[in-house]
DNA sequence: TGTAAACTCTGTAGTAACTATAGAGTCAAG
DNA sequence: CTTGACTCTATAGTTACTACAGAGTTTACA
């Protein structure tokens, strides 16, 4: 079957299945006379074994990682074991991140009732560095208003 | 102050704040004689804005759009409340999705104890394709209950 | 046989919000 | 006058794709 047909059995769509190629994931396939790939379905396994991972949110690496573990099969699969348990620590400190962000917008989003003007704003006023705002340009020290950890926001986002 | 002094003020980053004023969320300073940047304090008042914005995981086009309407200080603060709003409902389904992959990756890890060879490891064969794998399979046939939608990137990942 | 539609190819650019270089210029102290 | 610290711009990298452009291939049909 040709690339059209393998992604929509697939459900992958054409150009991740290049991708997927281009990275290692998957194998260069044959070829056609015309240059088109031309797959068996035996890659069909290969691709739903990458969404399960994909949707268990593993990266392309780690299940990259897997993919070779699985092509030396008397290896002891402690590493797999290994990933889960990372992974599922990470999931668990972004859920932890989530949840402290929910809070702070929840409580943020009481400041303000609606029908006020930008200035009265008592969302905009909070998230100003001083709880008391000074109209304009007053000299202003350390401003310690950090809610968060001066690092990154943490991988929260997206 | 230099960008340098005003980077370690501020707790961004150098290249940060550059990139802050590149897309337009600070305005561009004025310059030495040799070309370097020249801020005066209120800046910094900008800055934590916007890092106080960041922390609450706010994009950073929201938080333009927040930064022009303390421009016209007499709108209506609607639109303020209404990000704020939307950006929780964000937040929860991502603290949902992540929960659901939290469920399916414990379960997945009860599959395989230590101490097997990767041809045996449960998980592995969890996630391969096969339908009629274990007798255990009542509701277990595509990817473990998708919480990656095939379309949108859905965001769960950092 | 001609041609139009449908398919495929490679390569590149875009996404978000930065970080990390390269290579050059500026400035202060010794 | 040189050294080192600082700054400048521009570019590439990150992740896992998606969306083209512009070309070539194959198939269906008149």
């Amino acid at each position: 079957m040709k690339i059209g047909e393998l992604a929509k059995r697939s459900g992958c769509s054409i150009q991740t299945i290049r991708y997927y190629e281009k990275e290692g994931l998957i194998s260069a396939p044959e070829r056609t006379e015309g240059n088109f790939r031309l797959y068996n379905s035996v890659v069909l396994e290969k691709l739903s074994f990458i969404k399960n991972c994909r949707a268990l949110d593993l990266t392309l690496s780690e299940i990259k990682h897997l993919v070779s573990l699985q092509n030396s099969p008397e290896t002891p699969c402690e590493a797999v074991n290994e990933m889960i348990d990372t992974h599922l620590l990470v999931v668990e400190s972004r859920i932890e991140d989530l949840q402290k962000l929910h809070g702070n917008l929840k409580q943020l989003r009481l400041k303000c009732g609606n029908a006020r003007s930008v200035d009265q704003c008592g969302i905009l006023g909070e998230l100003l560095p001083k709880p008391e705002r000074s109209p304009s340009g007053t000299r202003n020290e350390r401003s310690p208003s950090g809610t968060r950890n001066e690092r990154s926001p943490s991988g929260t986002r997206k």
